[in-house]
DNA sequence: ATCAACTCTGCGATAAACGCAGGTATGCCG
DNA sequence: CGGCATACCTGCGTTTATCGCAGAGTTGAT
């Protein structure tokens, strides 16, 4: 199992038969956009501040963001540069495969050094973020962990050199 | 300028002459990597119970979280995955370009739909990623935005299907 | 030895979070 | 239409965390 849950919304369609209460079936409203707005900003801000900009009582926001939360559909955490941090080596790796797309996804999900993976079309089917130590450590993994994969017909490597930008507020539209 | 500033250590070394107390010079030691490590699990977590894990005060935690952010070594925020929210067409784009990569890499950091900007080695000189509102809105950025800046020779385009992982607790190393 | 710079602790005042009881609106069904 | 369940909100008292500051301990330079 993954060591981290990708962040989804209503119940994943592959999980079949009723989807009452199982995960996370949070309605996205305007509020709920709006909660989600001002955290993109600031993380930390209190229930009572944005209560108060957003017009709704305290125990209300509290209660959207909980559910927020514990629905997957959000998640605050501490985000970081690991590059211009000096631990580690970044790459992007793209892949062409075959087989099952989403079955190869979550088998490269499932690797702790990946922090990203992405199913796209082009000329890729997958973007794989890598965070590794050295370089030692990222040659070990695309040679013992990525390339093994069956179905993984080819492996580009895009060693990172310097992240030039990193966002996430780029708000819910 | 960009609405949101990237996330970088220490000041930036093109910053030239002296660099006392103009941007972060925050040290990286043992208990600044477990204050981030934790808030990489849980942004809101108190800084009480913060202080209690780590064993010093709160007020020394809060202390060390506020320089932290201040120097822009870590923020803390929200993030969501707008593909399943809905929200969004979202896209990496591939760069190949001729000139001065620092500049180019800025210039487009500057485009407010682009999140993610990061110079690398290999086939592209340079990663992007996108997020759009629908496939007219990235039609639009590619045309008028991307394609139309100064030594960008190549343009390759993922088009994102679905997020597989979204992680940020790579922990500190 | 002295001083400045830095980081920590301790603590009181203030503010926020929490939990819960109760109100209101909506939709369903006999 | 009344009755009832659900979902969401408000208000408020209690508990807990945050904030700001004064002072102590360390380090390093002069």
């Amino acid at each position: 199992m993954p060591n981290a849950e990708p962040i989804r919304a209503i119940a994943p369609p592959a999980a079949g038969g009723k989807n009452r209460g199982v995960t996370a079936d949070v309605a996205l409203d305007e509020i709920n956009k709006q909660i989600i707005e001002h955290l993109q900003r600031d993380g930390r801000m209190s229930y009572a501040t944005l209560a108060k900009t957003i017009g709704l009582s305290e125990a209300a926001v509290r209660q959207r963001v909980q559910r927020l939360l514990d629905g997957g559909l959000m998640q605050i955490v501490a985000v970081t540069d690991p590059l211009t941090l000096g631990f580690a080596r970044q790459a992007m790796v793209g892949l062409k495969v075959n087989g099952d797309l989403r079955a190869i996804a979550d088998e490269i999900a499932a690797i702790p050094e990946v922090d990203y993976v992405v199913i796209c079309a082009g000329g890729f089917d997958l973007l794989v973020e890598l965070v590794c130590t050295d370089d030692e450590h990222l040659l070990d993994l695309l040679n013992e962990k990525v390339r093994t994969i069956k179905g993984v017909a080819v492996c580009e490597t895009f060693m990172y050199l310097k992240l030039a930008k990193q966002t996430y507020a780029w708000g819910t539209r």
